[in-house]
DNA sequence: ATTGTGGCCTGCCCGC
DNA sequence: TGCGGGCAGGCCACAA
């Protein structure tokens, strides 16, 4: 499913839909759009437009109209001498089942969890690009959605850059489940549910254990280990192709030890741990 | 304020 | 062979 990885890669596709202006806007779907937004809005604001950055925070992919803005993530605060001008940004999210497509080509190969290929009546949003070009979101399961100007600051710092201070604030000392806590998206933005079994399994750090239980050392092992797996599963291609994804289901066995994994349901998703290793 | 729960959406897979 | 129930999880509304 679209994680941080899939939604870095749709970002990376999106770049070369930059500086080519909209000719049309294609929202067939009315639920699809979020925040009270209209299609015929989104027409004004966007035709004869284009875009002029891709940026990623979490999951959450931000499109800027208008000329190239700053891509190094979340900007800071504007001096009150300059408030620089006011930039329309187009949200997209993908739940659980949603692709980036341009110009025919898709971000990423395959999503799990959804069908292999997109028919075109899973498409819920599209511009038409000046040349024939086209930036399309098919998604079968209606789960994402498009937002204008979607809230930035409502999302924790993004997983693939988090600081280990950063990572200890977003921890706190919350007597919630670890592992809900990582895949609080107000805390720490990215993790979805299989990078978060993961993640821990790496860690070798109980799903369950409360948040707080964590000594210090832990958490830099927590820490270290999520970087390490966002890196990974970027170089390998997808949230999916972790080592411990393929073992969770019942019956499998840990592939670092053997033990049988565990099913277990935390914060409200399914999650398979092993009760050997992870403590 | 924080935290937990249920519901939304639809395709797929299993068992009958 | 068709059918229906259960399942998948990101996100949000809602309740405590």
């Amino acid at each position: 499913m679209p994680e941080l990885v899939e939604v870095e890669f749709y970002r990376r596709l999106a770049e070369d839909a930059l500086h080519r202006p909209i000719i049309s806007v294609v929202a067939p779907d009315p639920w699809f759009l979020k925040g009270g937004v209209s299609a015929s809005a989104l027409r004004r604001l966007m035709v004869g437009a284009s875009f002029g950055s891709a940026r990623r925070v979490g999951k959450l992919l931000l499109m800027d109209l208008g000329p190239a803005r700053s891509c190094s993530g979340r900007t800071g605060p504007t001096p009150a001498s300059d408030p620089g001008p006011v930039v329309v940004t187009i949200g997209i999210r993908f739940g659980m089942t949603g692709r980036l497509v341009l110009d025919g080509r898709a971000g990423v190969d395959r999503l799990i969890y959804a069908p292999r290929q997109a028919r075109p009546q899973w498409e819920r949003f599209a511009v038409g690009l000046a040349g024939g070009g086209r930036l399309a979101v098919s998604d079968p399961r209606r789960l994402g959605g498009i937002e204008l100007n979607p809230n930035e600051a409502r999302l924790g710092p993004d997983a693939a850059a988090v600081t280990l201070p950063a990572l200890r604030h977003a921890l706190g000392h919350s007597h919630v489940a670890l592992k809900a806590r990582i895949m609080d998206q107000q805390r720490l933005a990215g993790i979805g549910n299989l990078m978060a079994d993961e993640v821990l399994w790496r860690a070798g750090l109980s799903p369950l254990r409360p948040t707080h239980s964590l000594s210090p050392a832990e958490t830099k092992s927590l820490h270290r280990h999520l970087r390490r797996t966002v890196t990974d599963l970027l170089e390998r291609g997808g949230s999916h192709l972790g080592d411990v994804i393929d073992h969770r289901g019942v019956g499998m066995t840990c592939p670092r030890d053997g033990a049988e994994m565990v099913r277990a349901v935390v914060g409200g998703r399914t999650t398979w741990f092993c009760p050997r290793h992870q403590n």
